[in-house]
RNA sequence: GCCGCCUUGGCGGAAUUGGCAGACGCACGCGACUCAAAAUCGCGCGGUUUAUCCAUGCCGGUUCAAGUCCGGCAGGCGGCACCA
């Protein structure tokens, strides 16, 4: 057969649409799987081939699954929402809608034309309005159950883009969207409560197929720490103590070593006592400048410590009872702890640094190092700490510590996480409306449900407002509205919801994505959730990973969804680099255009490439070279109906083809998909070698590629006269025993060194390998004057004679 | 600095539980077909010799046997990062 895929992609793609190959069925009998790749983000620049090696996987894996009788659910959509759109919008002074509902349409004509096995039927888009109601509506759940709050605090903000960021979204102080520096400023913005599910969030993972590594990252991510609270009193020297300063720390028992303390330049206790502080002027002076560096400056300049020493106050270690000076230095955050710290620059290379450059007196309370030279951050014996002296092992003095400062009230066991609570309202047009009425009577009150949803009206200018303020503040008809509680003039709220709020639960919506009544019907999410296999990118591990775990145990808390954990199984896919071993970018020119190879090649050798190029999770660079072998290898299989000719199966082909069905079957499952192609390609060398094939040979054959190359394959299977759609064709089953050799021809090594082989029945015992070894002149000539004083022999895999 | 991962031919990579290292593909070389080229097909392809050694980043260990396990070192990738 000639393979003209120009001509059978269209067609096939057609002919699944017909017949509705790919329909999910609620409720039906068969077992359900729940297949989920990331959905994207419709940019203008159409689909990149990134998304495609993203897609193929489990594309593969569903494709199976269905042959295999499953009811299978492969959804996809849009996350629509977003800064890019808004930003055109704003160049091209266009709507964002129609700009987004273009690129979907541009998005949904290549996934078309790649033939992905997608229930079209759940298409959903985020921006749309009967999808954000229920974006609106479980916000207000959040809302009701006190997760939403508002507070003023230092918050990522990137001046660029003109919003506020989460802490995800400004990973090692650039902002996610345009990479520039974000600074730190004092703002008053909407949390949500995410730290209050830091446990529950690390707790989950233990329960899911996450690997390894996603599992540490979101661990790092959380950052649990257990260490204790205590309180150091301030002192302006008079015999009353002023107030209490709060620190946490890891290392209480380290507390006989403290000589000073440390508090973040935007500590309130500052303010609170700027009239005993008798030099103000300057430690005002280094908290501005400290306000000015980036995020990026304040955490790089690690060694040479800055700071203020406070003139008029002092503290008051409460263990040894000393006086102590404070200074107030931006190495100690804000945001993490309570914002101050006990110093000990003897165990501390922070606080060692800090120290040294100020003269204060370091304390050693721990042997083991040499503290005229570094910290020793060590473990030792415990020296110059009263009731802890002579406690080697960190364990016992830090318990026992706990106990003293409980039971003298100063201090107590506490747990920290590096996690915060996730900024959740952007300063932007083009997202779900935050449903909040301001009231001057009533405070905060959501929109209630009924009026939902809440959407988005239409404006004249998708600017941001220089006041910092969202364009949707700009119109009085938007913002001017009745409290639903008490009727009066009341204010909407005007900022938006960020980029990751429709993609925190669009999994459930593909389970009823018609539904206008509840976010989902519960018998559905019952039958279909959770997702049974979930494939993205590692850039989402701590971003929307996170945040939509986070929802769905919200969720589950409350009742609304089934399952504890909304992903059964996680996998990722390794980058695909430029044909320069580069990363993929415009500025470099090494951008490979998928759709160029769909027209090139077709969309089978596209697909089958992305995945047989290299193991799924590693980075790999593109060849072109290594598309046209994969181009080769199907114009091959179109071949074969040219030597289906063979009436009789010839029993070496039959074993070969059997241990293909078990090795295809079994590498889909673990993701192997560059082997299971290979499988494939081993397997057609040796239908050429063999020069004629049964039909059923070819049946087998095909069904097995099917998942990678579908339209070649149906094609082949209308051709040879197969009965209705193959991708609905029963996937091959192998049977055992013809997977197993007759004959295996076995390695002997002598002293571990292959020496040779024999030819031995599968059944042969470890007596008849040896015989046969020593009847091998190749072998036994390592016999010659030496004596066999042992014998290993691995039935099937191996012969050593040990000799001497 | 801390945490995690990786290192195999000219290249991408295979080797699932410790059992014959280099499957499969690319590139390359030779040959067939062709006036010629492309395409296609066939053969070869870690190094070294001519049957022997050396080879899975480097050094050491465990084992009858190590790419695989253990210890140390080097290089690379990813994540976090003045986190108290």
């Amino acid at each position: 057969m000639k393979y003209n895929f120009k001509k059978i992609e269209p067609k096939w793609q057609t002919k699944w649409n017909e017949a509705q190959a790919f329909k999910a069925v609620d409720f039906d009998k068969r077992p359900k799987w729940y297949g989920l790749v990331e959905f994207p983000y419709p940019s203008g620049a159409g689909m990149h081939v990134g998304h495609i090696k993203a897609y193929s996987s489990v594309e593969v894996l569903a494709r199976k699954r269905r042959m295999q009788g499953y009811n299978v659910l492969f959804p996809m959509g849009f996350d629509s929402f977003g800064l890019p759109a808004e930003n055109y919008a704003i160049k091209t002074n266009t709507h964002p809608h129609l700009i987004t509902e273009k690129n979907i349409e541009h998005f949904k004509d290549q996934m078309r034309q790649v033939g992905f096995s997608f229930d079209w039927s759940r298409e959903i888009a985020t921006s749309h309005a009967d999808y954000y109601k229920w974006t609106q509506w479980i916000f207000l759940q959040l809302f009701d159950k006190g997760l939403v709050f508002r507070a003023k605090t230092l918050v990522n903000y990137c001046p660029h883009c003109k919003v506020v960021l989460s802490n995800e979204d400004s990973q090692g102080g650039k902002c996610d969207i345009c990479h520039s520096d974000v600074v730190q400023l004092p703002k008053d913005v909407w949390y949500l409560r995410i730290t209050q599910y830091a446990d529950k969030l690390l707790n989950g993972l233990s329960d899911v197929d996450y690997p390894e590594s996603i599992k540490q990252q979101q661990v790092s991510w959380i950052g649990r720490s257990t260490g204790a609270f205590v309180n150091f009193e301030l002192t302006d020297g008079s015999a009353e103590a002023l107030d209490k300063l709060e620190i946490y720390t890891t290392r209480c028992d380290t507390l006989y070593g403290v000589t000073f303390m440390v508090v973040a330049p935007e500590h309130p206790a500052l303010d609170k006592y700027k009239d005993k502080i008798t030099n103000w002027d300057e430690v005002l002076k280094y908290r501005e400048d400290a306000a000015k560096k980036t995020e990026f400056q304040r955490t790089q300049l690690v060694k040479d410590k800055t700071g203020v020493k406070i003139e008029g106050l002092k503290a008051t270690n409460p263990i040894t009872g000393k006086q102590i000076p404070i200074f107030i230095a931006d190495y100690v955050m804000m945001g993490y702890g309570t914002g101050a710290i006990m110093a000990v620059p003897a165990h501390d290379q922070r606080d060692y640094d800090f120290a040294k450059t100020f003269g204060v007196d370091i304390v050693e309370v721990i042997k083991g190092g040499d503290i005229s030279k570094e910290a020793y951050t060590g473990d030792g014996e415990m020296v110059n700490s009263d009731i802890l002296n002579g406690l080697t092992n960190k364990k016992d003095s830090i318990a026992k510590m706990l106990t003293v400062l409980e039971e003298r009230g100063i201090g107590h066991k506490g747990v920290q996480y590096k996690m915060k609570d996730w900024a959740f309202n952007r300063q932007r047009y083009w997202g779900e409306p935050i449903p909040l009425v301001h009231c001057p009577k009533c405070g905060t009150v959501g929109v209630p449900v009924e009026e939902l949803p809440l959407t988005l009206p239409d404006v004249e200018n998708f600017e941001p407002g220089t006041d910092g303020q969202s364009p949707l503040a700009k119109i009085d008809s938007f913002v001017n509205c009745t409290c639903p509680k008490c009727g009066g003039a009341a204010k909407r709220e005007t900022d938006t919801m960020p980029q990751w709020a429709g993609s925190s639960w669009y999994f459930l919506r593909f389970c009823d994505a018609n539904n206008d009544a509840a976010f989902a019907d519960q018998d559905k999410l019952k039958y279909w959730m959770p997702v049974d296999h979930y494939n993205g990118g590692m850039e989402h591990v701590t971003r929307h990973l996170l945040y939509s775990r986070f929802w769905h145990q919200f969720l589950y808390d409350n009742k609304f969804v089934p399952t504890p954990e909304p992903y059964a199984k996680r996998t990722y896919q390794g980058l695909i680099l430029g044909p320069d071993g580069e990363k993929m970018s415009k500025s470099k020119g090494n951008v490979i255009d998928p759709l160029n190879i769909v027209d090139l090649y077709g969309a089978d050798t596209l697909r089958a490439y992305v995945l047989f190029m290299s193991d799924y999770t590693a980075a790999a660079p593109w060849s072109d070279e290594g598309v046209r072998g994969v181009k080769r290898f199907l114009d091959r299989v179109a071949g074969l109906t040219d030597i289906a000719t063979l009436e009789k199966e010839d029993p070496q082909l039959e074993s070969k083809l059997h241990k293909t069905i078990k090795k295809v079957t079994d590498d889909i499952e673990r993701m192997k998909f560059n082997t299971a192609i290979a499988a494939l390609m081993t397997l057609i060398n040796d239908f050429t070698k063999a020069g004629a094939i049964t039909k059923e040979d070819l049946v087998v054959f095909i069904k097995l590629l099917h998942p990678f190359a579908p339209h070649l394959t149906e094609e082949i299977y209308e051709e040879i006269g197969g009965e209705g759609l193959l991708t609905l064709a029963k996937w091959p089953e192998y049977d055992e025993e013809k997977t197993k050799d007759a004959v295996i021809n076995m390695g002997v090594q002598v002293n571990g060194k292959v020496r040779g082989n024999v030819d031995l029945p599968a059944e042969a015992t470890q007596d008849d390998a040896v015989e046969a070894a020593k009847a091998n002149p190749a072998i036994n000539k390592f016999f010659e004057g030496k004596n066999i004083v042992k014998v290993i022999f691995v039935k099937g895999k191996i012969l050593n004679f040990v000799v001497k």
